[in-house]
Formats: C-alpha cells, sequence, structure tokens
DNA sequence: GACGCGTGGGT
DNA sequence: TACCCAAGCGT
C-alpha cells in the first residue's frame, strides 16, 4: 500500500487554509475551554462514537462530579456508571476510571506524553492517544477518526475502504505528512470540524468549503461516492420474557455479568424464548424464575410489549407483572427494590420504557 | 481481520 | 419506514 501524497497536493497551502478557516469558524465547545489533559481526555473518550450534543450534557455533570484524575480515580465505580447512564458502550467509563486509577498511581496523577506509555491506558486506542497528545501536548501525532477517514477520502479520492483497519494506518501515514509545525492539536481538530461542519457524509457543502481547491473528488465530481464504506449486517432479532415480580411494593432486579453486554447493568430478569404459543411463555417464565432465582411466581397478565435495537441485536421483550408467591434466598446478584428507589440503580434504556408500567399498577 | 459493544438524530 | 451515521476500542 503506498503512503504518499500526490505530488501535485500543496501541503503547506492546505494546512493554512484550513487553520484559517478553524480559528475564524469553529465552535465554542466546552472541552475546547482550555487543554487540561485530563479535560481533554475525558472529552476524547465521551465523544467517541457518540455526537457532540449528546456529550454535552453529559460532559459538564461528569466534570463537576469528577473534576481531576485523582476524584475520578478515587470515586466509587456506582457513582461513576451512574453519571454515564444513557450515554451507551459502558466499557469506556469502566476502562477510563481503570486508567485514571492508573494514572494516578503509576504517573502521579499526570496524563502520559508519550504514544508508547499513553497507549497503555485502557480505553486510549489509535485516535484518542493521537488526540490526547496532538491537543494538550502539542505533539505532533495523527488522530484519525471517521471524519478524518471521510475528509482524505475525498481530498485524495482514496478508495479505500474505510471500514477495515489497514485504512485507518494509511491515512495516519498522510496526515503525519501534513501536520504543520507547531498547530498539531489545532489542524487534527480542524480536519474533524471539517468533517462534521462542511465535508458531511451526505450532501457535503462544497461551495462553502475552505479547501475546495485541494480536493480531487470534488475536482473530479466523485465526492458523493466517498469515502467507501463497507456495508453492516442488521441487528439479529432475540425475544426476551421480562418478569416484574411484585412484593409488597418492591420488585425484583438482578445485575447484569460483569463482562459482555450492559456489563454490571441492573435490570428486571429476562428469559430468552423462541417465537411460542402464550402459555409456554408463561410455563417458561415460572419455571426460570425458579430455576435461577429460587422464587415461586404467579404470572398474571401482559402488560406491554417494548423493543430495542442496539448495533448489533433487537430485543423483542414482552413484559409480565407476576406475584411473588415465596422464596427469600435470592442470589447475590438479585434483590427486591422499592419502587422509589429504582432511580439509585444503573438501568439500560431498554428497561426504562418498562420502568413507567409499574408506576401505573 | 471480524465481531461485540449503545444510543439518539437525520433523511 | 428503514436505513445511515457519530471525535473507536478490546478481543
Amino acid at each position: 500500500m503506498r503512503y504518499t501524497l500526490p505530488e501535485e497536493f500543496h501541503v503547506f497551502g492546505f494546512a493554512k487554509d484550513l487553520l484559517d478557516w478553524y480559528d475564524a469558524q469553529k465552535r465554542d465547545l466546552p472541552w475546547r475551554i482550555n487543554r487540561d489533559p485530563y479535560r481533554v481526555w475525558v472529552s476524547e473518550i465521551m465523544l467517541q462514537q457518540t455526537r457532540v450534543d449528546t456529550v454535552k450534557p453529559y460532559y459538564a455533570n461528569f466534570m463537576e462530579k469528577f473534576p481531576t484524575v485523582q476524584a475520578l480515580a478515587e470515586a466509587s465505580e456506582e457513582d461513576v456508571l451512574k453519571a454515564w447512564e444513557g450515554l451507551g458502550y459502558y466499557s469506556r467509563v469502566r476502562n477510563l476510571q481503570a486508567a485514571a486509577r492508573e494514572v494516578q498511581e503509576r504517573y502521579g496523577g499526570v496524563v502520559p506524553k508519550t504514544p508508547e506509555e499513553i497507549r497503555t491506558l485502557k480505553g486510549v486506542g489509535p485516535y484518542t492517544a493521537g488526540a490526547i497528545l496532538s491537543i494538550a501536548y502539542e505533539k505532533p501525532e495523527p488522530a484519525v477518526d471517521g471524519n478524518v477517514m471521510r475528509v482524505f477520502s475525498r481530498l485524495l479520492y482514496l478508495t479505500d475502504d474505510i471500514a477495515k483497519p489497514a485504512t485507518r494506518i494509511k491515512i495516519e501515514h498522510l496526515v503525519r505528512q501534513v501536520i504543520p509545525e507547531g498547530r498539531a492539536g489545532d489542524f487534527n481538530q480542524a480536519l474533524m470540524e471539517l468533517g462534521a461542519m462542511v465535508c458531511s457524509p451526505r450532501s457535503p457543502q462544497c461551495l462553502t468549503c475552505p479547501v475546495f481547491d485541494y480536493c480531487i473528488a470534488r475536482r473530479e465530481g466523485v465526492q458523493e461516492e466517498l469515502p467507501n464504506k463497507g456495508k453492516a449486517k442488521p441487528p439479529r432479532p432475540v425475544h426476551l420474557q421480562v418478569a416484574l415480580i411484585v412484593r409488597d411494593g418492591a420488585v425484583m432486579i438482578n445485575k447484569r455479568p460483569e463482562q459482555g453486554l450492559l456489563a454490571g447493568m441492573w435490570e428486571f430478569p429476562m428469559v430468552e424464548t423462541d417465537v411460542e404459543s402464550e402459555a409456554a411463555k408463561r410455563e417458561l417464565v415460572t419455571q426460570q424464575m425458579n430455576e435461577r432465582f429460587g422464587v415461586e411466581v404467579e404470572v398474571q397478565e401482559r402488560i406491554g410489549e417494548v423493543q430495542h435495537t442496539f448495533s448489533h441485536l433487537q430485543w423483542n421483550m414482552q413484559v409480565w407483572l407476576c406475584d411473588w408467591i415465596s422464596g427469600d434466598e435470592l442470589p447475590p446478584t438479585a434483590r427486591f427494590a422499592a419502587v422509589e428507589e429504582l432511580d439509585d440503580y444503573t438501568f439500560p434504556v431498554a428497561h426504562h420504557k418498562i420502568r413507567p408500567m409499574l408506576d401505573k399498577k
């Protein structure tokens, strides 16, 4: 694979025109107030696969609760997870806290300044490492995200599939050759800003683009055809029966395993089923609640259906109201919680749709 | 290299 | 509606 820029590409002019535009047009974002490495770090983790407008309120709350590496390192995992509730990709915040503890203990609370060291931190991959090093420390490292791959695909008419890891490596080599002396952080941010505000996935605003003159795809009229991106598989359907087991104004909840999907979050107990008859579902719920949680229940009525789609799964949930009959020896992951106290627990969004059904009861 | 991992907004 | 997309990382 070739990692060299086309001869006719004017590196200096491109960087200058892009930076002039960025200096004049950049958005006021809360993580751009200063270049504190911890603030940059938290923002980059939150922004992974997540939109700016979604992140803003979470960022403000998170920085208020955990303003320093030390504060995050010393916080309880429940408090940290609660502050992330609703943002998605929860392993991000578990890794972030583990890394904060690592920075506190091993680096005296100072975020490392070399690619080798910072890459050892949990949750810090090639993009995040480059972003922190360039923005906080002005190191000439590339920070290649989806925006940058789209911009460069068009700018240089690259037809490589950006879904493949090898393409990111290639674009990192190319970006490295364009980063201007002394302004690595702004340059990387400018590329992303351009991708977000001008060089959008669909209907790019080429007529107002500050680097229109440098763009090969635009010159050839193929900007709408790029980048080349492989198609994702559709989510796999899963059928689930949800049991709302009520006992004196309390409802049973269960903590998910510490690994895998929605790790460590609370949920109402669920049973996976094939699509079957109503009677079979009732029977299965009764049997499974007994086997897994040691409680005898009487399934009352079906009080609702909820559908929730993940990137790779589609949960089709049918919700059953159940009476607790007997059984006090719950496994350590399960408990009965008063309805008013449910807000103290972290639930996935899929279960937020179930919660209102309890209040109606 | 392929897959698992959330959620919300846009067209 | 049914897609697509969004400042990726770990395994």
